[in-house]
DNA sequence: TGCCTTTGACCTTTG
DNA sequence: CCAAAGGTCAAAGGC
């Protein structure tokens, strides 16, 4: 189980991948990893699963879906929301640590709910909301969802985070969501605006080592595009990872049809821009797959997306360059990056799954107007999302989740993180070597140019467990 | 009927 | 140079 270091120091890769953003879940996050996998594993045994090997084609299968997962999670985190944290502690045996873990557990179960319920709320938007500016959806079921996961994390979640948390659900849900692409689709009328506009065909799957979940391959479907992207899943099924090759040689695709009505209609009128701000909520809701949404939003959950260009791609995107932060921006400005345009579709996109196929296109289209009419917002989303994403891990310092990636040699995931000081370098990943989901092991590299953020009083609420992981400085 | 996803096999890349 | 893992292709099936 133990890590090998020599491993440790690769990496590299997310690195050099341009990982324009990221989410963050940190504590939660690793809590999840740490905890889903195993317990997940547990679960995925016993829950199992919501593989959901397909989003799409599920539709039927929906309703069971969100029960599925529901249960499993129930199983996970606990039957009820309120459960999760006896199970969460009941699975691993772990009790301890109790706080993290609920927080998480809270937020899945929470999630599942929400998902079934989200179903028809469809967007998880929710959540977001407050992010983006967009309705799309119906306040009311919003609102219902939104409170409903407020109380429910509330009441599960003692910590401070909670806030942030809240929204974590509702990403969740998104997510739970994507794999009912309908239910999306017709809860929210066409919510999806989604789309980041540009197109992706999926033309791949495949098991990769040391995941549970399929890798997805997609490719943009504009004539002459070289534009690739791959999805990873994490734990739970939701997106670990989305990694974008290549740039975008045309502009997104508009869509033919405008369609004002529902919910694009709201978010035209609003922002015309793209997407960017409200697509991006849109897109956790609508896609789930798709992963840019997801990538904000999952921040805390632990279900952290972030998408990663690979050569040249993103060319102008990050509003910070390797920006420290920019991680935020990343998210969503991703997509865009890579686009350079905004393709904050794309991950929506592959969700393609998410939609069905057919309409998928009409959507698509559709989608990207709405998308398309906002492009100028994304940046600022972005701006809102780096704050949401950073957390204050145990250490006290604000940080960033900017990739996670599953090592050689260790089962559990290593999730990358950097300082959100926006002249810090400071980065460290932080990977679980046992079964204990206790047992972690940091690893920082640089030293902070600043005064930690948070009082160490303050940490302890948040971080109970970090007593038990190990900390290591390369440099 | 057409489009898209799924999947197994093959090819390429990396260690 | 070999093996393993990753990535892509393309046929088949489903919606």
């Amino acid at each position: 189980m133990e890590i090998k270091e020599s491993e440790r120091v690769v990496i590299a890769k997310p690195v050099a991948s341009r990982p324009t953003y990221s989410n963050f879940t940190s504590f939660s996050e690793l809590l999840a990893g740490a905890i889903n996998t195993t317990p997940s594993n547990v679960c995925s045994g016993t829950a199992v699963a919501a593989i959901r090997p397909k989003t799409v084609r599920f539709r039927p299968m929906v309703n069971r879906a969100p029960g599925a997962l529901v249960s499993s999670q129930a199983g996970l985190s606990g039957t009820a929301v309120s459960n999760s944290f006896n199970k969460v502690s009941s699975t691993d045996s772990k009790a301890t640590i109790i706080y993290k873990p609920q927080a998480k557990l809270v937020s899945k179960a929470t999630v599942s709910l929400l998902a079934n319920m989200g179903n028809f709320n469809t967007n998880s938007q929710q959540m977001l909301q407050p992010v983006e500016t967009r309705p799309r959806l119906s306040k009311q079921d919003k609102h219902n969802f939104s409170s409903q996961l407020t109380s429910n994390l509330h009441q599960n979640i003692p910590s401070p985070a909670e806030a942030d948390r809240t929204t974590e659900p509702s990403r969740l849900t998104s997510l739970n969501q994507e794999e009912d692409p309908k239910t999306l689709s017709h809860a929210s009328n066409g919510d999806r605006p989604s789309y980041d506009g540009y197109n992706w065909r999926k033309y791949g799957q495949k098991q990769v080592k040391g995941s549970e979940y399929p890798r997805s391959y997609y490719k943009c479907t504009y004539p002459n595009c070289p534009v690739k992207k791959k999805v990873e899943r994490s734990f739970d099924g939701q997106i670990a990872e989305i990694v974008y090759k290549g740039e975008h040689n045309h502009s997104k695709p508009q869509p033919p049809k405008r369609n004002s009505s529902g919910t694009q209609g709201l978010s035209d009128g609003n922002a015309p821009d793209r997407n960017s701000t409200p697509l991006w909520s849109n897109q956790l809701n609508e896609r789930n797959e798709g992963s840019e949404g997801r990538e904000e939003n999952q921040n805390e959950i632990g279900l952290p997306v972030h998408s990663i260009y690979q050569g040249k791609a993103p060319p102008s995107y990050d509003p910070a360059g390797t920006g420290t932060i920019n991680a935020g921006t990343g998210t969503s400005d991703n997509s865009c990056g890579v686009s350079g345009e905004c393709d904050d579709g794309s991950k929506g996109l592959e969700g393609a799954n998410d939609e069905p196929k057919s309409k998928r296109r009409k959507t698509e289209i559709q989608s990207t107007e709405g998308g398309m009419s906002g492009e100028g917002v994304q940046e600022p989303r972005v701006v809102v999302q780096s704050s949401t994403d950073s957390e204050i891990l145990g250490d006290g310092f604000r940080w960033r989740k900017y990739g996670q990636k599953i090592v050689k040699g260790n089962p559990y995931p290593r999730s990358y993180y950097r300082c959100t000081s926006i002249k810090c370098n400071v980065r460290k990943h932080v990977e679980r070597v046992s079964d204990d989901p206790r047992a972690f092991i940091t690893t920082y590299e640089g030293k902070h140019n600043h005064e930690m953020p948070l009082k160490s009083t303050n940490l302890a609420a948040f971080e109970p467990d970090s007593q038990a992981p190990t900390t290591r400085v390369k440099q």
